[in-house]
RNA sequence: GGGUCUGUAGCUCAGUUGGUCAGAGCGCACCCCUGAUAAGGGUGAGGUCGGAGGUUCAAAUCCUCCCAGACCCA
């Protein structure tokens, strides 16, 4: 008799390999022709919402892994709280202004379209990035990121530009914007003002140059520095890479806690920083110096010094920006030309002037340098400060300057009239500290981050002079510059015509449309806002469009970059709106390095392109690098670290394939065990799955989803594959294919598949899925309308058997097996036979397992002694606390049975069955065996 | 140059408030199985916890400095 065909195999049609590659798009259009996502919205409604609000990626050039980390990890959270029981909708947004849209236009189109028909202009950049998101929206949905694909939130939309207004409308009404002059990033090639994220630094050779501001009265200075008089003119030495911001200059700024010494070198009086005068003088080629008298900055406040060209006086000021790093640790100071200069000049009240205009040159009127290019005016100033004998030393120096992140040229600071939301004058930046404080910032840190950004950050200079954007759609006075008193209504105004036209409707407007007979007196501005604005409004904006959208957000989610950006812009516009942060809580992940701590670049070679891993290895596979990795630090991948994490897959694969083989011919609505009726080794194996469980979603509430990653693995690995699974299988293939003992293990591995299948849905999505067709018995279409797994109660509780101290036994008869192998007296396990030596509770229990107790082991037979029978061979293999367990193996001499392959002393008994054992008998033909433990 | 953060076996990660904390899985080596089979099981070798000081009876865990790297800023 051929016995093998009453063995039962596990059978699926679940295939081994995966195939993601080739699989994952069907899975994918099943999604999309069942509309999964919309059903899935049905299914929720009612739950407690769980709102992630996108931050939405540039229109613009294909998906990178960053983007691919960022929407999984978005894709896993809303997943994963949809499961906890939340209703979690997902609306992907773009952002589509800006100048990087405008750039590609201009590539394709010519720079003269966006003069010459800027209507037109604009609908090339509209369509550009149209088709930008809808490439990209192509390659979102092959990572399996489930979400609303259909009805996105664009930020070119007209109701979405119409909603910008109105939440620009508010904040201005809210006393938040104001008009002013300031030095701003200034790129000569954009003619516009850059946002500080557009500015780049780069290696740049300068000038550098050591200056004489003369000292108007000696005795002044004489008396501040202690001394009797002054024998020579003396002069306070500023150092400068920027020759052509002295036309501009209005002070000249000490450290006031540093100290100042007044050399004389035979020639002339000279005032640096004490520790600096070496340095100075030296590269001056000034010999022989006398130091005459030293005082600290603060003491040489309000000397009086002359412009080295113009007729000019400027004062000493103190600033604590000043170093003594380089240079002289004397600042020269021109408010219209640098951020620090501005700020210490507000103070001083000094000037904000400014010589130069848009086009980079000296305005009209400047003397000796008017109409020249403020670059080529470097040469020209410098000769003019020889001519005056204002030179002291002249070099070249090599340093990081800021450049157009565009145009890769050096940008230059200029002040001009800009928009700007005040960080002080209605409280933004004390709101936004305060509501900073009530975010939960995961990781921690993050909260220190952006708070030290808020505090340190000036006002937020908004207006952009640029074509692609939402109007700063204000009306000002022609003659006084002041805002139209109704303002605000205006901009409800303009927002209405926005809604119906688009952002047209204000470019072409006639303001007599809106202002009439006023229409003469005012002008419209002509700035667009900046992107960031854009994007930071879609707090607003979005939940006007999209019902499924609700402010503020539980949790926005980006990259650790948008401290500075879009948690930074959103929380601004959110406080200046509505006084509080539009988030509850904010996750920042790392950036992708590779295997050796490198940021990926093209140069280095490193980059791995998402679309490439997709093609080969699946979705999938990524998706469980993605949460395998701790995203709080950055993220390393390489092909290496790839290759690691699909054997992870499989693994994970396998065991899932092999519950479902097992579960062939099982039917849960009729065969399953009850809970007291199960053996126990299964209702530890469910046990062990809910407490696994528990951890798990423990793990997805509080994102750390490498967590998940590791115990789910681990659980495939060592709880299943290294036991359960393994000292099940011969139950499940040799008892009766519908007997009891049988349908315990099947009914427990129902239940772990169960669980398993929605526990790896948010993260492997595709295979969850696939595993969810292949499970038996009724259920819903797809695995995400399901919640976490439901354990019965009575299994969620604690087993009376200690299986922790029987899997210590054998972990040690496995080594005792092993040196059997070794040996070469034994193979398989089903070759030996074992006896224990223990006493106590453990005892108790081994022997209560009686017949059973050799499935534990695997072994041919297995007995539990006392420990003080043990015979003198014996080994001592599990230190317990007073009580050690000896272990004896042995090869066994029983014949195999052909059937159980265990070897038996009973094999042959019975004369029907010659080749089998006792228990294949009765199994074959007869009742079947009984099994209580294992 | 400044701010924030990271650095535990080849890889991915655990290591609560300092005192079995030097761990897990994978990979690797070797062995076994051939009734999960382009699978499965077992055993084993790997780390002076980035480096150097310091505090302490005791530090991967606290302090200082250094090195490397990431993000942001200048």
């Amino acid at each position: 008799m051929d016995y093998k065909q009453t063995i039962n195999l596990p059978q699926t049609d679940f295939p081994m390999k995966a195939d993601l590659a080739r699989r994952e798009p069907d899975i994918l259009k099943r999604w999309e022709e069942t509309q999964t996502y919309q059903k899935l919205r049905e299914i929720a409604k009612g739950r407690p919402t769980f709102i992630l609000q996108d931050g939405p990626p540039y229109a613009n050039g294909a998906i990178h892994l960053g983007h691919a980390i960022n929407k999984v990890l978005k894709d896993i959270v809303v997943k994963s709280r949809s499961m906890d029981g939340f209703d979690a909708p997902y609306v992907p947004g773009w952002d589509c202004h800006g100048l990087p849209i405008e750039h590609q236009i201009e590539k394709t189109r010519g720079k003269e379209v966006k003069a010459l028909d800027p209507r037109a202009f604009r609908q090339a950049c509209r369509e550009f990035a149209q088709s930008q998101i809808n490439g990209q929206r192509e390659d979102f949905k092959r990572l399996g990121v489930m979400g609303d694909w259909d009805r996105p939130y664009i930020t070119m939309a007209p109701k979405y530009e119409a909603e910008q207004l109105r939440s620009f409308a508010e904040i201005l009404r809210n006393g938040h914007v104001y008009k002013g002059l300031k030095p701003v990033h200034w790129c000569l090639d954009c003619r516009s003002a850059l946002a500080e994220a557009e500015v780049e630094y780069e290696d740049k050779v300068s000038p550098a140059i050591d200056v004489r501001f003369a000292v108007k009265d000696s005795a002044d200075l004489a008396k501040r520095f202690g001394v009797p008089g002054l024998k020579s003119p003396a002069s306070v030495i500023i150092w400068t890479t920027t020759p052509w911001t002295l036309p501009a200059n209005q002070a000249v700024a000490l450290g006031p806690e540093f100290r100042y010494t007044l050399v004389d070198t035979g020639a002339e009086l000279l005032v640096l920083a004490s520790s600096l005068v070496d340095a100075v003088t030296k590269r001056a080629g000034v010999e022989n110096v006398t130091r005459l008298a030293e005082v600290e900055g603060a003491k040489l406040e309000g000397v009086k010094l002359q412009h080295p060209f113009y007729e000019r006086v400027v004062p000493i000021i103190l600033g604590d920006h000043v170093t003594i790093d380089d240079g002289t640790g004397a600042v020269h100071t021109a408010p219209g030309h640098g951020a620090e200069d501005f700020e210490v000049g507000l103070k001083y009240k000094l000037e904000v002037y400014n010589p130069v205009g848009s086009d980079g040159r000296f305005v009209a009127g400047t003397p000796i340098f008017e109409g020249e290019r403020v670059f080529d005016a470097n040469k020209h100033v410098i000769e003019v400060l020889k001519e005056r004998g204002a030179l002291l030393h002249e070099t070249k120096l090599n340093h990081r300057y800021a450049h157009c992140w565009r145009h890769k040229t050096p940008v230059i600071y200029r002040a001009t009239a800009q928009w700007f939301i005040s960080m002080e004058q209605a409280g933004l930046r004390k709101g936004a500290l305060r509501e900073i404080a009530k975010v939960k910032w995961v990781p921690g840190w993050g909260e220190n981050r952006i708070n030290s950004m808020i505090a340190d950050r000036p006002d937020w200079c908004i207006s952009r002079q640029r074509a692609w954007g939402v109007p700063l759609a204000l009306f000002t006075h022609k003659a006084t510059g002041e805002l139209h008193p109704r303002t605000v209504e205006l901009l409800e105004d303009v927002a209405k015509l926005v809604e119906q036209g688009g952002i047209d409707a204000w470019f072409d407007l006639d303001p007599a449309v809106l202002l009439g007979g006023e229409a003469a007196e005012y002008e419209k501005v002509p700035d667009i806002m900046d992107v960031w604005f854009d994007s930071g409004s879609a707090h607003h904006c979005v939940p006007k469009m999209h019902p499924d959208v609700k402010d503020p957000a539980d949790l926005y989610l980006e990259g650790s970059d948008q401290h500075r950006g879009w948690f930074h812009s959103s929380l601004l516009t959110s406080v200046a709106q509505h006084d509080r942060a539009p988030y509850k809580a904010v996750l920042t992940h790392g950036f992708t390095i590779d295997d050796k701590g490198r940021k990926m670049s093209k140069s280095l070679g490193n980059v791995v392109v998402p679309q490439k891993v997709i093609g080969t290895l699946g979705a999938d596979v990524l998706r469980l690098w993605i949460a395998a990795t701790d995203y709080a630090n950055e993220m390393a991948l390489s092909d290496e670290i790839l290759k690691r994490v699909a054997e992870s897959y499989r693994r994970i694969r396998n065991t899932a394939r092999f519950l479902l083989g097992n579960l062939d011919g099982f039917d849960p609505a009729t065969d399953k065990v009850p809970v007291s009726e199960m053996v126990a080794v299964d209702r530890w194996a469910v046990w062990r799955t809910h407490q696994l469980q528990e951890e798990v979603i423990a793990a997805y509430r509080s994102y750390q989803f490498h967590l998940i990653y590791q115990k789910v693995h681990n659980f495939c690995s060592v709880d299943l594959g290294g036991f359960y699974l393994d000292i099940t299988k011969d139950r499940v293939y040799t008892t009766g294919k519908k007997s009891l003992p049988r349908r315990s293990a099947q009914t427990a591995m129902f239940y772990i598949a169960e669980a398993l299948a929605r526990w790896l849905a948010p993260i492997l999505s595709f295979t969850a899925e696939e595993i969810w067709r292949y499970m038996p018995g009724a259920r819903s279409e797809s695995v995400f309308f399901n919640t976490f797994f439901e354990f019965p109660k009575e299994l969620t509780q604690p087993p009376t058997i200690d299986w922790d101290a029987i899997l210590n036994v054998r972990s040690a008869i496995s080594r005792e097996l092993e040196k059997l192998r070794n040996a070469g007296s034994i193979g398989a396990p089903l070759d030996a036979e074992v006896d224990v030596y223990t006493k106590g509770p453990l005892l108790e229990t081994l022997q209560s397992f009686g017949e059973e107790l050799r499935f534990v082991f695997i072994t041919s037979a297995a007995r539990a002694h006392s420990a003080d029978s043990r015979p003198a061979d014996a080994v001592a293999a599990v230190e317990g606390e007073g009580n050690t367990t000896w272990i004896a193996v042995k090869p066994t001499t029983a014949t195999k049975c052909v059937r159980c392959w265990h070897k038996r002393p009973d094999v042959g008994q019975h004369p029907n069955h010659p080749e089998l054992c006792g228990r294949c008998v009765t199994n074959v033909d007869g009742p079947g065996e009984q099994r209580r433990f294992t």
